[in-house]
DNA sequence: ACACTTATATTTTTT
DNA sequence: ATATAAGTGT
């Protein structure tokens, strides 16, 4: 018998194992079998052994198997325990895809292992060690809704928006800062305090972190800095981590930022002797793990990215960590996956001629073995509306030859978009789901729901508490509201306290009433889970059970008049079944572990695999995830890139990023697809094509319309005017034959500068009989005109060119 | 305090 | 266009 230890810290206790047909099992698996299927660069990371490790995976190079691989084969080979691994993922789905494929590798489960996503991680140091960082261990987590109600009150009190202080843009700076770990006396410190602009901000961050930290409350980007401050100030907290993980794994490298980059630095930073000593002591078996001078080593680190794939810069993803990794970790191992499994090679060669125009990168090349693949199709809209129209017909072209709706994506660049592809899917009743967007758990109702639980597990969370004391409607406005947060705050108690003693008040007895019963309801709640509750522990199907009966939140939204407020009752019993459901699933966890899931699911996390419906999301959605076939939507100037990046530096080449992750997402089929006019804040604007593309070789794409033919400077004839732009357009995106094919090809038409020629025919109005000549298709009679406002379009029968439908505010036309 | 009407901003991306 | 905010009247 050996005895060897696993330093799991869930039960804080080691373990003696024996050798035994398990252990030599484990053995026997070796790495050989591990390996089978790898390429050489695959079989590089997966066995190289060092303190750190950059893989530098390109999209679909097969990252996900080389670190799954790698863990198993830490693992199978008797190198860790799986407690000691700590594996970083960007979203819960990715997580609990590693966990399951680690499993399937080593044939068995593997408890203890830590695979999860920097916050989720981040939540399980803090309640663990919660009293050390000076927090209840039953603090909320405050989303960008609830940090921006927050602001919202501090900048109304202190009339901070007399000087241009909103809640959105408060919200943002303060994320930036905390992304860099600052905090409001660091800030100030450095702050210029002659500006009364810059004094008015400090005040606003002040009050924000003394309200959270009154409420018990963290927001997103606290979850990482106040781990790193934890671990900073307590080097024996962080000792313990530091001596438990002994291999740090980081999916999507290229989007950490600079809290986060901090959190793995103290991670892996070894353990001095004497504290190593102290451990030993206090009984931690530290000796196996002990090196020459009796500290412990630092954790072996693999990182794993693309720097071509940032398209997190907004929130603070620094690029910058991965591209001087070798820089912050001497001796590190590189590691260049270069080969794509997933992709066709034109949708490949597609990518890498988008992703090389941006200059200050490394330069590589996707390639693949399984050949060309089908083209590009390439499609212009008149509208948004009738791109969408596209888009549902192709789908529905592609199910009817036996490809799966759950095969088929839709991205686009915003959440606004999804609109006018709602509506035509409905119409063309194309199954779909929207992934992300209006999350379901930032819906009202359910915010409103999952407040009530919030006030059950933390009563000192005054915005929870705010948030459900008129809803339903109980008669206790605004005024009463008010009244009850200056007596908390004159007699230094809590708002939940004041709400107990509302007798002493004074108000009138309905809401002195209402107030005592909401009160006591949470109370007779909160009793429920109290382990020493005679009656027995409740779950939290039960207590929230018990909160929407006594409150009447559901029976209120059940007998509204407001046709949508069934949904929402419908969306709130959604809720309770799915805490039955995390009950059955854990039965272990709490209230407090469930609130906690709920509030760090992901966009992504919502997918379902198993739906047979087609997947709409955002291009920053889409990261990490493929599909058979991909719509690429609203490749416009304005949208992609959008306008919002035009003003940042580096925005531009973000934005191509971004494109590329779109691109590189598609495995057998990639449409691109725009429209020549949008619909923008109700108004109707003309939109150009992206300058992206006109980065992909044209012979690419087949345009089954081009933006040449959508606005009708083109034609189904080859036109002299190819062989006059030929200087550019053989060059670029869509006139291209390329030098070495002289043949014009029909379909390729599009002037190269299409995008700086638009013409505006203004008012221009058209009835059916009118005759009109146009530019290319020369004479032709007007048979209907559809559409409004600027949208409209004219359907013309030329004399010479045939039957044409053409925008009438921008066509190159006029009337006879 | 609540229901109704009118004004206004919203759309960049997200844990 | 739509959703939320603010304003007005009961």
């Amino acid at each position: 018998m050996t005895t060897l230890f696993d330093p799991d810290a869930a039960s804080g206790t080691p373990l003696i194992v024996h050798d035994g047909p398990d252990a030599d099992q484990r053995g026997a698996r070796g790495n050989g079998s591990l390996l089978d299927g790898l390429n050489p660069e695959q079989r590089e990371a997966v066995e190289f052994r060092g303190s750190a490790l950059l893989i530098v995976a390109g999209a679909g190079s097969g990252k996900t198997r080389v670190l799954t691989h790698r863990i198993a084969s830490l693992i199978g080979g008797r190198e860790a325990w799986p407690s000691q691994i700590l594996a970083i993922t960007f979203t819960n789905k990715a997580a609990a895809e590693m966990r399951e494929r680690v499993e399937q590798l080593l044939g068995q489960a593997s408890d203890g292992m830590w695979i999860s996503t920097f916050h989720s991680a981040c939540v399980r140091i803090l309640r663990r060690e919660a009293e050390k960082a000076g927090l209840a261990g039953t603090f909320t987590i405050y989303d960008s809704a609830d940090v921006r109600n927050v602001l919202k009150r501090i900048i109304k009190e202190l009339d901070a928006d007399t000087l241009g202080f909103t809640p959105a843009g408060v919200s943002n700076r303060i994320s930036k800062l905390k992304n860099e770990l600052a905090d409001a006396d660091s800030y100030a410190r450095n702050a210029n305090l002659d500006d009364p602009q810059e004094v008015m901000f400090l005040e606003i961050f002040r009050q924000y972190t003394r309200r959270l930290r009154a409420a018990s409350a963290l927001d997103f980007d606290d979850l990482i800095s106040e781990t790193v401050f934890l671990f900073r100030s307590f080097p024996d907290v962080a000792a313990l981590y530091q001596r438990r993980f002994r291999h740090v794994l980081v999916d999507e490298y290229q989007d950490t930022n600079h809290a986060q980059y901090s959190l793995i630095r103290e991670l892996t930073r070894p353990v001095a002797p004497d504290l190593a000593e102290q451990m030993e002591t206090a009984g931690m078996h530290v000796r196996s793990l002990q090196d020459a001078s009796g500290g412990i080593p630092g954790a072996s680190l693999t990182v794993v990215g693309d720097s071509d794939q940032s398209i997190y810069a907004f929130r603070g993803a620094d690029i910058r960590n991965i591209v001087e990794f070798e820089r912050d970790y001497p001796g590190a191992k590189v590691v260049l996956l270069e080969q794509n499994y997933r992709s066709t090679q034109n949708i490949l060669s597609a990518a890498n001629a988008v992703i090389s125009n941006n200059f200050d990168r490394k330069d590589k090349k996707l390639w693949t073995a399984v050949g060309d693949g089908d083209k590009i199709t390439g499609y212009t809209g008149y509208s948004g509306h009738d791109e969408a129209q596209f888009i549902a017909d192709e789908i529905e072209a592609l199910h009817g030859a036996g490809v799966a709706y759950r095969d088929i994506a839709v991205f686009y660049r915003t959440n606004a978009q999804t609109r006018a592809l709602e509506e035509i899917f409905v119409r063309s009743a194309v199954p779909y789901r929207v992934v992300g967007g209006t999350k379901f758990y930032e819906r009202a109702e359910i915010k409103d729901a999952i407040a009530y639980l919030i006030a059950v597990a933390n009563p000192v969370d005054e915005l929870a508490l705010r948030r459900i004391l008129n809803t339903p409607k109980r008669g206790i406005g605004p005024a009463t509201e008010t009244q009850l947060a200056s007596f908390a705050e004159t007699n230094g108690i809590t708002f939940r306290e004041a709400m107990r003693d509302a007798g002493s008040l004074g108000l009138g007895p309905k809401v002195t009433t209402a107030i005592l019963q909401l009160a006591g309801m949470l109370d007779e709640a909160a009793a429920k889970l109290e382990p020493s509750n005679p009656a027995g522990v409740s779950g939290v199907s039960e207590v929230l059970g018990f909160l929407l009966e006594q409150s009447a939140l559901l029976e209120t939204l059940r007998s509204s008049r407001d046709p949508q407020d069934e949904t929402r009752a419908e969306n709130v019993e959604e809720l309770l079944a799915q805490t039955k459901d995390f009950m059955r699933e854990n039965p272990d966890a709490g209230l407090v572990d469930f609130l906690t899931q709920v509030s760090l699911v992901a966009a992504a996390d919502e997918l379902d695999d198993s739906s047979g419906t087609v997947s709409l999301m955002t291009l920053h959605t889409a990261k990490g995830l493929e599909y058979d076939s991909v719509f690429l939507t609203g490749i416009e100037e304005g949208l992609l890139p959008h306008q919002m990046s035009a003003g940042e530096p580096g925005g531009p080449a973000e934005e191509r990023r971004l494109f590329y992750v779109g691109i590189t997402r598609a495995r057998k089929r990639l449409y691109l697809s725009l429209a020549m006019t949008r619909a923008q804040f109700g108004e109707t604007s003309v939109a150009m094509p992206s300058r992206y593309l006109q980065e992909i070789p044209g012979e690419l794409i087949d345009w089954r319309q081009s933006p040449g033919m959508a606005n009708s400077r083109g034609g189904t004839q080859p036109r002299a005017l190819n062989a006059r732009r030929d200087g550019y357009g053989s060059r670029g995106g869509f006139g291209g034959q390329g030098e070495l094919s002289p043949a014009p090809r029909p379909k390729a038409e599009w002037p190269n500068r299409v995008t700086a020629q638009v013409r505006d025919n203004g008012d221009l109005t058209l009835t059916a009989g009118d005759r009109i000549r146009h530019a290319d298709f020369g004479e032709g009679r007007v048979t209907q005109v559809t559409g409004e406002g600027t949208k409209r379009v004219a359907h013309v029968q030329f004399d010479r060119s045939g039957a044409k439908k053409l925008l009438i505010k921008i066509a190159p036309i006029e009337k006879l």
